[in-house]
DNA sequence: GTCTATATTAGGATAGAC
DNA sequence: GTCTATCCTAATATAGAC
């Protein structure tokens, strides 16, 4: 009857192992893609031999998938975290946009997802674009609440905003400018079609 | 002394064989990427064994520079033509802007080189850059002629606007609309910005 | 849980016949 | 110029010892 084992304690460390290679291979994937990521240097960069991370993820998709979604839950606290002090709708946008770039550049975990997109495995693309959704929503949110001009549609003013932002990995490593600096720079064009104040 | 064969007609088709790899490398190469398509894929594709290829070039480094110059090429001049009947500096823009996206999802060659960048091998990069920046310097040109709200920087408004454009390949099939339309629903957002005419 | 060892597949590239 | 045949490398994944 007492001979059962009860898990008590589940939350001190609540699986280090997995959540190292968890982190490693967020960084990894975020800086040199998924492609070019392979379990040996996961493994590597963990400390253990490539077998093992099979132990605690079946696959190189499942662990991609375990990647996105807690680097999506991540950024979206992230981004929460940098528009609260804000009021004005256009400066929450911008907070975020401001957020998004450092998220992005930051090589951290969500770049993968975000940059990588196109390249990612197909029979995973389902999971992964409803992670992507969960976050591009708080974006639809902040975009929902701002005045835009007559003729520029919501949604085209959402996707051209992340395009623009999205779309700076690529050339970031040309400019000198802080992160930060270059969202603000790239948040003006589209601030520009603020209507003037009343 | 007549012996000798000489080639009198070598422009008629100026080399098939190596055309259509460039032709096909290209199709395959903007549909599925360049990490995700063989070599064999392309040789399958043309009629002919993966060896052959290798004839015509060197690698598939090779054959991946061949194809961006090829595509950038012809990308230029689709732009130009694209903006040539129009005199206003706000339409030649939108014109080059809908020629772009047209280009992108006409699944054709350039895609690789615009969607796929981050994803190319490095040591092809410094090549396959120097070919961008060829097919970009029509956008700064036209760029330079309109006029901008005071705080939006140049380059920050190309670089925007091309971001916009470039990320719409990612989610375009949600969208039912042609290519021209959503260009068209994209630059506006960048034409609200438009100092009101004097 | 981690190791050793290895199965399996796939892709880039080459040698030499024809 | 194209074919046949094959080498080499790298990557995902598995089996079973410890």
């Amino acid at each position: 009857m007492f001979g059962k084992t009860i898990d008590v304690i589940e939350c001190a460390p609540p699986d280090s192992r997995r959540t190292r290679i968890l982190d490693r291979a967020a960084l990894l994937f975020g800086e040199h893609g998924y492609d070019r990521t392979s379990m040996r240097d996961i493994a590597t960069a963990v400390g253990i031999l490539p077998g093992s991370v099979y132990y605690h993820f079946p696959s190189k998709e499942a662990l991609l998938a375990a990647v996105y979604a807690a680097a999506i839950d991540q950024a979206i606290e992230t981004l929460n975290a940098a528009i609260a002090p804000h009021s004005d709708p256009w400066d929450r946008l911008e907070a975020a946009a401001i957020a998004h770039l450092g998220i992005l550049v930051g090589g951290g975990s969500i770049a993968v997802v975000i940059a990588d997109g196109p390249n990612l495995p197909a029979t995973a693309r389902t999971e992964l674009i409803a992670q992507r959704h969960r976050y591009e929503a708080v974006f639809r949110t902040l975009v929902s609440a701002i005045d835009l001009p007559p003729g520029v549609g919501r949604s085209s003013f959402r996707l051209a905003l992340l395009g623009a932002l999205n779309w700076s990995l690529t050339w970031y490593h040309a400019n000198g400018d802080p992160p930060a600096t270059v969202a603000r720079n790239l948040f003006a064009v589209f601030r520009a079609g603020r209507l003037s104040n009343p």
